[in-house]
DNA sequence: TAATAGACTGTACACGTTTTCACAGCGATA
DNA sequence: TATCGCTGTGAAAACGTGTACAGTCTATTA
């Protein structure tokens, strides 16, 4: 790579010296109009670039934000979509970091990103802690500047922005008690997640407010996958006397495992089992029938995070907020509407 | 914040120089077992972590890759997975950047990218261009090291990771020209783009293989879209005196679309007209017909762009390679195989 | 005993910026 | 004429690390 010229070089070609030069980059009102124009010309005519790293060092900043993700998948693609917009508009670079499970990479995730000096970091998170994890306990002492996306909401203790679980899965049985559904079933997302935990909570929450018993037959346990969806949505389908007339899956995937299910025992759906499920991917509208579900708004979380981020680097000792985001309810064939 | 132990720290309470301690850090043999070993606890005690903005100042090295991606679409996810889990495996951070279209943005990206000092830069390319764009020429005559993905193959001007898109194509038609047919149609994406562009040859390449005559009316022009497949389709074949009997199209969204314009008409698919896709998306895996398609190796080519990325910063004067990866084709219901 | 080699470690500068402080020059005021 | 304040600039230190070079010991050899 060829040499890039220094703000020295600059300088002596101007016939300045480096820290007049640093004034001008800087826009520093004290500069005369006649150097600044000079020497501005110069930069441009030698095609100079400041050198961020050096800037990083002394101003001990780097305008750069890091975002943590548990694995890459097409889920979270809209959020760090948002995220990256968002870092843009604010001017920070973004370091993209993911990492399997929380627990055993996050340590190693969090030390690059210390070592870095980034002036923030975003948390993507999945799994459904009770207490605070030790590495987010470290950032908290060291003051490091973060925000966690999913989840801690109400301690007040973790800047965090995150979908209401809770809302989203009411507006879902809302919907299909409305329609006049009573034996609502569920099939639960895994249970270590958050959304897993929430959801169940939600669907028994949501029960309780339409008065609706809740009924262990009608409620099978998954962990996010097509098959295990499929699998008890058949159980429940042969073993309970009384089977559902509606189901809520935890997420789209599992109810087109569930619909599969229904359908291979000769039921229709939503004729016979109306179907609901939660995320709003693609394949849900393509699907037949197309998936009526809950759409979380994503990309908006991205965006929330960052300026919240943003805020917090600009006053540290602000207090700590709590942004929720509410999901939006997309009807279609599979709840009979 | 809390400030950080720096190396002149740990040298004091260790009662050496910071250079002793920077050459323990580097593992410079010529330290003493004794001497490295009371550092190395101090370090540890003090819970130092190098500071990688100063050793990047001095080293002009920062271990870190930019990715600079087009539009953030599910599309592209897997290919961003692959680059960042190989560059953990190389011990690089990896800094994200996208930009909607190149010509605009381009230069915006390249200039945080070089101002970062990051050591090289992977360019994951979207649409077609004749000639190497100028701010890939600056990139060249800066001698920065980057990966150009998707194109610019047989140039050997370009350090390049791209799919093999005319194999690809000769695969489904071969596979549609297996099953008897003689009019097979296609929609093109965009082309503007490269993958538009090639796709298209490739398939005018295939006829002529199999010695199909190249026919205008059975070919439409999309532009990627859903939409815009599903009115080239209907156009197709209402106005065609002779339909086709197999389309390929040009990904699978069009797929989609053009198989909704042929069932709409009252034809059946596969039996009255084959359809075959391009790209593997999740949805084409649910709809019905199950489409059939070709699944690019987009994880791979992250994971080799960063390989040879890894290679051309080790040796800069290293010979021009172009990796061209091959794509597999993905029998479903909808070629009716 | 003095010279010499070898094993460690310290000194000093470099990397490219920003920033504090000091200072030169100049006109205005007392 | 001496003092003051203002404007624009330079000098120098700092950020945290790496490293070439010059030491200082100790042990060996002549």
């Amino acid at each position: 790579m060829k040499k890039r010229p220094t703000i020295k070089d600059i300088a002596k070609t101007a016939g300045v010296t480096h820290s007049t030069v640093s004034r001008v980059i800087n826009n520093n009102p004290v500069i005369s109009d006649e150097t600044k124009e000079k020497v501005l010309k110069i930069m441009k005519d030698m095609d100079y670039q400041p050198n961020l790293i050096a800037r990083g060092l002394v101003r001990q900043k780097t305008n750069t934000f890091a975002l943590i993700t548990p694995i890459l998948d097409p889920h979270v693609l809209p959020l760090i979509k948002g995220v990256e917009a968002s870092c843009k508009n604010h001017n920070y670079a973004l370091m993209l970091l993911s990492t399997d499970y929380w627990a055993d990479e996050s340590q190693s995730c969090l030390q690059v990103v210390e070592n870095w000096l980034v002036d923030g970091i975003l948390i993507l998170n999945d799994v459904y802690y009770k207490d605070i994890p030790s590495p987010i306990k470290k950032l908290q002492n060291k003051k490091m500047p973060f925000v966690f996306i999913n989840k801690y909401l109400g301690t007040k203790e973790i800047n965090t922005v995150a979908i209401d679980n809770y809302d989203a899965v009411y507006k879902v049985i809302s919907h299909l008690f409305k329609l006049g559904h009573k034996r609502i079933g569920t099939i639960t997302g895994g249970l270590i997640a958050v959304d897993g935990v929430e959801r169940f909570e939600g669907y028994k929450l949501a029960l309780k407010k339409f008065n609706l018993n809740y009924d262990e037959n009608l409620v099978g346990h998954g962990g996010f996958g097509e098959n295990e969806a499929y699998d008890e949505m058949k159980r429940i389908l042969y073993t309970s006397s009384q089977p559902p007339t509606a189901m809520f899956c935890a997420n789209d995937l599992m109810a087109i495992g569930a619909i599969r299910a229904i359908q291979e025992k000769g039921l229709k759906v939503p004729d016979d089992i109306a179907v609901a499920g939660y995320d709003d991917i693609k394949a849900g509208h393509y699907f037949k029938p197309s998936l009526t579900t809950v759409r979380p708004p994503l990309e908006d979380i991205g965006i929330k995070a960052v300026m919240l981020l943003t805020e917090i680097v600009k006053n540290p000792e602000r207090e700590i907020e709590e942004i929720v985001l509410q999901a939006r309810l997309i009807v279609r064939e599979s709840s009979g509407a």
